[in-house]
DNA sequence: TGATTTCAGTATCCGGGGATACCGTTCAGA
DNA sequence: TCTGAACGGTATCCCCGGATACTGAAATCA
């Protein structure tokens, strides 16, 4: 657990709490310690929430898998993130989203009554998590408009000028495989070469091996205006 | 205001408290009350959040009005409904989404401070507001479910089923236009036409005005499996 | 270092659905 | 009650992108 430490300690969640006081706070929880190898299934959709986590070592990738087999993922988790916040305290209380282990990876996992026993004791930790449950909202918002743009075209381009940011010179880095990047976009691979390619044949962008280079960024937000 | 007062305690923000303790509560904070006329636009995407807002009477829609003039809705609110606590609560603090006023309506708008205040004194209502967070998670998570769904008719299919709830004999109330839920499925009306002519032909279901009444539950089941 | 799986580029095919237009009906505001 | 606007059904056109298949490259593991 000692070895965590870093990682719980400049988590969102305890933002704001000195090591002292974390020190306070952990041996009262009920907290448990998870480890789960590469593509390893965590949670299905479906199953109740009984408690928090937060990733120590690894990464997660929240994923929807469709009956069909077809897949879209959400978004990925690192050390320091929690998850199961929201779901714990809606009123449906199962999940409905897939997580899996994007590599080996451990989790602590909270109780449901340790959670409420903190963030009833403790005000800072209680808007930590009202403040991680509202940026989940804002990321959600996001991710819906990402869904609703109609074109692969306009979804590459929301997609590099979201990772952009404002400031920006027009080089990004973009460690993810095409495969990946087709199941976040959720489109074919295929078709996301394709248009890939024709945005390189076209001279907006270049891509090399886990970078974008944005050679024309006016012309990407010229694409999504035209939605 | 006291007109509004059944509003205000059967909310959800006040769930849990009785009609004494909220009336000491109203008292202390800076609420003011909004009104708008029907289709007036009450927050652009981009403004600021400077507080939470509680409908106490008519109805808004949530949507996102893109450059182009395309518009997807996202969803409707209600008397004793509230919105801007996750923009609030976030660190953008700034709306991704436009609020417009569905009928005349008036609202009930109460700044930071007093949110703050009040979330602060109060467990009960900090925990509804957490339950509320929550929830708005888990729709926009039926919503990026809606919008990840590949074809009209399993779009439709998701929908109804969602509205059908487990219960069902296979009559639900759906008092909305055909160009609101075109808007609402992110499709276009005519395709949305064709595709619900399509369905009642194969009698799967058959449309009323402001009901429609479902057939063949297990065929529309079946359609979203095959996604 | 070789072997096996995963990833990536590319071509072909073709069906779903967007855009558009037109018209009859319904609704709302004067 | 009347009138213009908004809504809804329908047809035609045609492009975007999904499905599929095949090949070579790269990465992973033994």
């Amino acid at each position: 657990m000692q070895k965590y430490f870093d990682t719980i300690s400049n988590s969102k969640l305890f933002n704001g709490k000195t090591k002292e006081e974390i020190e306070k706070i952990l041996p009262d929880m009920k907290y448990r310690i998870l480890e789960f190898k590469k593509k390893q299934v965590i949670l299905n959709s479906g199953e109740i929430c009984t408690g928090i986590y937060m990733i120590l070592e690894g990464e997660i990738e929240v994923q929807k898998n469709l009956e069909s087999g077809r897949l879209y993922s959400i978004l990925y988790k690192k050390p320091g993130d929690t998850f199961g916040g929201a779901v714990l305290f809606s009123d449906t209380k199962s999940f409905q989203v897939d997580l899996m282990a994007e590599t080996d990876c451990k989790l602590l996992q909270i109780p449901e009554d340790s959670v409420r026993n903190v963030l009833c004791a403790d005000s800072r930790i209680n808007s930590n998590m009202m403040n991680i449950m509202a940026n989940t909202v804002m990321n959600l918002n996001k991710r819906v408009e990402l869904f609703a743009v109609t074109s692969i075209r306009r979804k590459i381009a929301f997609a590099i000028l979201n990772a952009l940011g404002d400031g920006e010179n027009g080089c990004i880095d973009f460690p993810i495989s095409k495969k990946q990047w087709a199941e976040h976009l959720n489109v074919s691979r295929p078709s996301l070469s394709r248009e890939l390619k024709k945005l390189q044949d076209e001279n907006i962008i270049e891509i090399e091996k886990g970078r974008i280079l944005i050679k024309n960024t006016e012309y990407l937000k010229e694409i999504i205006q035209n939605d």
